[in-house]
DNA sequence: GTTAGCAATCAACAATAAAGAGTGCTAATG
DNA sequence: CATTAGCACTCTTTATTGTTGATTGCTAAC
């Protein structure tokens, strides 16, 4: 358990190489205090030893360990989330509402970003709580059509499929009108089950006659919905941070954007509320000096994603915590009633 | 005009810098060639007069000019086009074809940025070729649905619009009744034309009775297609060439590319065949080390649109050109009949 | 016209020195 | 006994200097 001046100067010192990213030394957090620098030392020493400080070389003021930030974060920052002029911001554009789900999810993951200056993500929902709407199929020429599907929550979904000649139009009128019945308010991610449960039923039998293929064109088309999607914001406002002002590090850091591998940054975090990962706690080398915070949020009662914040551990935790927790708290209102 | 010896040194400079990034001199140059270095150092000053090659510093070698660049590009590599196992690769994409449109490109220009190691470009085509298949509106809620515009080209657009409550299911379904009698087979870029021509018929004033303001919430949903589409790959590729080992460089760069002012580095070269502007040729102060090579291409009579390829100046013309020349070619493949 | 030879130039690198910031320790202080 | 002043020591940063090596331009010889 850290004394109160300890605590006092593990967060000054937090928070004044989050402003200025150069180590603190004793003078300057004695010009702050009412201690000399001789005293500040000393209990800078007892800091270290506990490892929530560390020198970058023998003769080196300080700077945190990640332990340090998680002591700051957890027992100095506390839980309050006092109000922020941010907050205003994110009403507003949850208020602008006439736009589609997707659209919404980006332009909350943008604003996030502009707040802050760090890179956001939003990962999911999947199709997950979507029920099929209506299914359509469109002919483009004698042996091609877009097959569409639309479900509730108004996203769309379009394949072009081929068509064999013998089908004809009144044919693919009595497949379509086939799966409307078979699949109308069906839960996507249950799309493929339901098919498998009727394959044996009269209506999907009449199906197969036409053409036997059709069932699987079909579920590959649905899998489009079922992808868990990412949204990634600001990714180079990385670049403008300290830490990667060498090349190598930003070729690294725009390298594992650039993979499809963003979702490991969130890799079990699900069900854990905030969780911040500070530091070589992510196991991805490229973030060996970032802070991931993701949070999970719920759209309703069934859609759900996970959005995360990644910046320098060097991170303004104070302004960021308060900011994703209300975002994520809040993106419900994306559907208004 | 250059003397054959001249030519040969500038393309050994040239194809020697762009293979090591680094300045050539005279003693480099007597190895491959059966003269002294003098004679060499001579034939360089004088190469240096005529504003083909450059000195980084008084006593360093020498690095080609923009200007010695397109002489090199115009007069020394020819228009022979030599075949290039990398065309294989282009025709094998082309080959499989059962994916839509944007997709297609999307894989080109993916292609192109790995055969090359440079970013890539596509411009458009925005839907200017297409044409209205088929208008659907699928009610979602009492007040809300979703507006589906096919074309014939595959293109599927959706738009979630409200939907006020006097309009019943049937009014609905006349409503778009008209708009597919308007408007079927319809060029993208003529449905506004259209419309405003209608708008004191019959057909249309029933529609008004509706809803006054349907007709540009239609519209809106329209903007989409005929906006030109951006196609951007391998946007840091550019990192791991020594030109950009900079940070500073890197963030100009990443941030030009992050703007939404990619189409202004094809501005007026439409018309033209290829171009090539080098180095400072292109007014973007970002690219001022970098050249934008840009050709056009059709997919068929009427939808046609711009590749580029983004690179440092000192690019690998002899490789490069023939690819973005071949491909742009047989973009049209994209459609087989 | 070509080339050998040579002084001059300049980047790149390493070695050295000086300045400045910071630490840890010790001894004095209240 | 907590606090502080003082001081030697450490290490980074910056500037300075010298050295090396590549390259040029010029001149004179072939």
């Amino acid at each position: 358990m850290l004394t109160k001046r300890q605590e006092l100067i593990l967060k000054l010192i937090i928070e004044e190489y989050i402003r200025t990213a150069e180590p603190v030394g004793s003078r300057t957090l004695s010009k702050m205090l009412e201690f000399s620098s001789a005293t500040i030392r000393n209990e800078m020493a007892d800091l270290e030893d506990l490892g929530f400080i560390e020198k970058t070389h023998t003769s080196s003021g300080r700077v945190p360990s990640d332990q340090g930030y998680h002591y700051y974060i957890e027992q100095l920052l506390g839980d309050n989330i006092a109000y922020n002029k941010s907050f205003n911001i994110i009403d507003e554009l949850f208020n602008n509402s006439d736009i589609k789900r997707e659209e919404a999810i980006k332009q909350a993951m943008n604003l996030l970003s502009q707040l802050t200056n760090y890179t956001t993500i939003a990962l999911g929902p999947g199709g997950y709580g979507a029920k099929v709407k209506k299914i359509e199929l469109i002919p483009l020429q004698k042996d091609a059509c877009i097959l569409l599907m639309v479900t509730n929550l108004g996203h769309v979904e379009s394949k072009q499929i081929e068509v064999p000649e013998s089908l004809s139009t009144d044919d693919m009128k009595r497949v379509i009108e086939i799966f409307n019945e078979i699949l109308y308010d069906c839960p996507i991610n249950q799309v493929s089950e339901k098919l498998h449960y009727e394959i044996n039923t009269q209506r999907i039998k009449e199906i197969l006659i036409y053409n036997e293929t059709i069932i699987d064109t079909f579920l590959d088309a649905f899998t489009k919905f079922t992808q868990s999607k990412t949204y990634l914001s600001g990714k180079n406002k990385m670049l403008y941070q300290p830490e990667f002002s060498d090349v190598n590090r930003v070729r690294e850091l725009l390298a594992f954007f650039d993979q499809n591998d963003i979702f490991r940054l969130v890799e079990n975090t699900e069900r854990q509320g905030l969780t911040v990962r500070i530091g070589k706690e992510n196991q991805i080398s490229a973030m060996r000096d970032c802070t991931v915070i993701t949070v999970p949020y719920e759209l309703n009662g069934k859609d759900s994603g996970t959005i995360a914040i990644v910046g320098p551990t060097r991170m303004e935790y104070q302004k960021v915590i308060p900011l994703v927790k209300y975002l994520a708290a809040h993106m419900s209102k994306i559907y208004k009633e």
